[in-house]
DNA sequence: TGTTAAATCACTACAAATGGGGATTGTGGA
DNA sequence: TCCACAATCCCCATTTGTAGTGATTTAACA
């Protein structure tokens, strides 16, 4: 489920990340898992696809973290209510092992599923980055500098996001980005 | 600083809520101060323009919460980066009573601010409509054919309504629109 | 009756986005 | 190895929006 993806866990409990781990490595068969005990910035260049959080972290972290565009997955130990269970996903740590595989395996199902059924064009890591910067209400210009690229890189990136999504004005890319948890209202200029 | 206000405290921890209950009574006196220790959808018609909630519960409960306008102040066990304190603000439950009062004060400072801004100057109805088609994704010259009126005069409602509002992109409009009840996610092109 | 605010229209100069062409690297998969 | 694709960069012409400074008419209202 996981063949050849990357996956990092961010928690102070190392225990947890341990468990955590052994279990993807038995029944999700990652590329590789990595462990962080402390958030940092170099979250931002890792390779993962999934990112596994600390509720605490991602709370202390949320605002940094909005501006990922990988999947992450926040470790809570309070049941949460099966709606808000996308983008972030969560899953209650104190399920038994049977349980957690399951609520994994639908978490990575629904990621799989999305990106088939929702476009049939997906956009690349860097055109989300984009994408949500625009729709932060950030001027080429302004993403430009932000991502450390030429404007003319940050132009081809929104043609190519407008052709994808077939979306052409600033609205409905910021409404796309909400509905698809990329923004969140307050994430606006 | 909560003169006149309702609050809601929606946590499991008992004790925390009342302390809580207790210091804003004691040190911003409040309208009235209610707890509730689970998370329900009666939520969304209590009139509390401030509302505290435990973490899990705010993780839990996200994607509900995301469309609440009321302030939200997440209570947490974890020290925070400065960068993350404002909307939802948080508060660290391990902090002195004094160090509480003095976040508190911060937070309550900061809201007020902004609520003084946004109340400033109201929105004419043909700014309101304008606003909308733009929200909506119209560029200037089709909200002029659709109201029948010449380009400048859009160009002139637009420039009362960043104004007046103090939001300069589309997407924060988009934003504003959204959360304001003017427009919904499928009128958007 | 004089004041005020809304709604309308206009000009200028400049900033930013769009839509159409391209090109070059590097990586990873078939 | 070859191909596809992501990511980067470039040029051009045109459209759209922004910012500042105006004016006129009408309707409300104290």
């Amino acid at each position: 489920m996981l063949t050849g993806k990357n996956v990092l866990i961010v928690s102070p409990n190392q225990l947890q990340a341990i468990g955590l781990k052994s279990i993807l490595y038995e029944y999700f068969s990652p590329k590789e898992v990595d462990i962080q005990s402390e958030f940092d910035n170099s979250l931002n260049k890792h390779l993962a696809e999934y990112i596994f959080l600390s509720s605490d972290i991602y709370l202390a972290h949320q605002k940094k973290l909005q501006a990922i565009t990988r999947k992450l997955v926040i470790l809570t130990e309070f049941e949460q209510d099966e709606e808000s269970f996308e983008n972030p996903a969560m899953l209650n740590t104190t399920l038994s092992q049977t349980e957690l595989v399951d609520k994994l395996e639908t978490i990575f199902k629904k990621n799989a599923g999305k990106s088939e059924d929702d476009q049939n064009e997906k956009l690349s890591l860097r055109e989300i980055e984009v994408l949500v910067l625009v729709a932060r209400g950030f001027i080429n210009k302004q993403i430009a500098d932000k991502l450390s690229i030429s404007l003319h890189t940050v132009m081809s990136h929104r043609k190519n996001i407008t052709r994808k999504l077939g979306i052409k004005t600033v609205s409905g890319l910021t409404m796309y980005a909400l509905l698809n948890g990329l923004i969140q209202p307050k994430d606006v200029r």
